[in-house]
DNA sequence: TCTGGGGTCCTAGGACCC
DNA sequence: TCTGGGGTCCTAGGACCC
């Protein structure tokens, strides 16, 4: 099995769980096992969503995203659950943990899915083999059904574990990209969404395969630096790898709420952005970060949204520090009309102890300059005499080094590199 | 009777510096 | 009176994903 793959190739698993919310949901209450079960917002919230459903609700067309009310229409038996993130948060924890018990290679990119290196595994089984315990073993003992796509890499990995849902297994190895995804509509690639296969189809680009065959000015003319990654993948090249720091890695913590009803209330909004920098204070602290930036993003009653934000003076992590800028924000940028929906965010995170090395290194490097200007001062004072010190003073054209006809400036002569 | 909330990465223009 | 080319930082927005 092992001689399935080149020999200094990896074996990277994808592991996708099924309908992850409606899953779990239906762990904690078997009497909704193989009925059409929604998970969904509050429509008098306005929050009336779709956020995942089971198959058999699939099968009657409903889809994540969708209105409530659609969904309701399509399905008219169709049994809704409020969503408990609590509880897919410490679901995704035991699932996590337990693909952890394979190896330390896991990479986590979101509460449901992540990839795992297995190249060094070859003792615990075939790839095939450790995939199938994984499988069962979420099965057996979370009650949690999954997709493990199986390859030589994170992308091929990723396109394989879609293709069998439920509860499916499938390699694909590079040889096979030609036969199996070549075909497929380009849109049904991992990374191209409906702008960018729309963009694709100007060029002629429906397919994969197309995609894998394209012209490399085109597509960069196109799609800039995405262009030439997107066709690297169509023709099964990835090489990331796979990272188990990169999910705490946070770059930005943020809270957003859709209001029950637009509104005007300037008191009424600005206790919401309280609510909600409090919200983001809590998380950054319990993390032990700071943040050097914050964002208002303000979606007015036509949808239209707007984000601003503000880069800080110093890090900060209180809550109230947080709620003061992002006031400042609101009051700068807010146009008087109705507030369909609010969001704080803290951006530019840095650790803790991060954050006061590079507090420590930036006085550092402020000392430092303050070398080779005095040295630049000096040699200014033997070439003009004392006055150069003397605020204020005109030097003589001639001898003004700002207004030299030769260019000779004060900052070329003197502090450029 | 509509369209959530959590993120990441990339781009592009202007300010500013050398 | 004219005028370059590179680089970084900051801000805003867009595409994409789950």
């Amino acid at each position: 099995m092992k001689e399935m793959y080149p020999k200094n190739g990896r074996v990277i698993l994808h592991v996708d769980m099924n309908s992850f919310f409606a899953s779990v949901e239906i762990a904690y209450d078997p009497s909704l096992q193989g009925k059409p079960l929604a998970i969904a917002g509050n429509p008098d919230e306005r929050k009336g969503i779709i956020v995942t459903c089971s198959y058999e609700a699939r099968a009657f067309g409903v889809k994540t995203t969708m209105p409530l009310w659609e969904a309701k229409r399509k399905c008219p038996n169709l049994i809704v659950r409020k969503p408990n993130f609590e509880r897919y948060r410490r679901a995704s924890l035991a699932m996590f943990d337990l693909l952890r018990s394979y190896t330390d290679i896991v990479e986590p990119v979101s509460i449901d899915e992540g990839y795992l290196d297995i190249t060094d595994c070859y003792k615990k089984g075939t790839p095939i083999e450790i995939a199938n315990s994984i499988q069962e073993t979420l099965q057996k003992n979370l009650l949690l059904p999954s997709s493990i796509g199986i390859a030589p890499n994170k992308f091929l990995a990723k396109m394989a574990s879609d293709m069998r849902k439920p509860l499916g297994i499938t390699v694909l190895r590079k040889r096979d990209v030609p036969t199996v995804l070549w075909p497929m509509p380009v849109g049904e690639m991992h990374g191209v969404g409906a702008r960018t296969a729309e963009k694709l189809s100007t060029i002629k680009i429906q397919t994969i395969g197309d995609l894998a065959k394209g012209n490399d000015i085109q597509l960069k003319q196109l799609l800039g630096i995405n262009g030439e990654r997107l066709k690297q993948r169509a023709n099964g090249i990835d090489n990331r790898p796979v990272d188990p720091d990169a999910y705490s890695d946070f770059k930005s913590i943020g809270n957003s709420t859709t209001l029950p009803y637009d509104s005007t209330d300037e008191e009424e909004l600005l206790g919401v952005i309280k609510r909600l920098s409090n919200s983001v204070g809590g998380r950054i602290r319990r993390k032990d970060m700071l943040s050097n930036n914050v964002q208002l993003m303000i979606r007015y009653g036509d949808r239209k949204t707007v984000t601003r934000s503000r880069k800080l003076e110093n890090p900060i992590d209180q809550d109230n520090e947080i709620f003061l800028a992002a006031k400042h924000l609101w009051k700068k940028h807010w146009n008087g009309e109705p507030i369909r929906l609010l969001g704080v965010t803290a951006q530019e995170l840095v650790e803790k102890h991060e954050a006061y090395k590079q507090l420590d290194l930036f006085s550092y490097e402020k000392e430092a300059k303050r070398e080779p200007l005095l040295k630049a001062i000096d040699k200014l004072k033997g070439k003009y005499g004392n006055e150069i010190l003397t605020k204020g003073i005109k030097l003589p054209k001639d001898k003004n080094p700002r207004n030299n006809e030769h260019g000779t400036s004060f900052e070329k002569d003197f502090l450029s590199d």
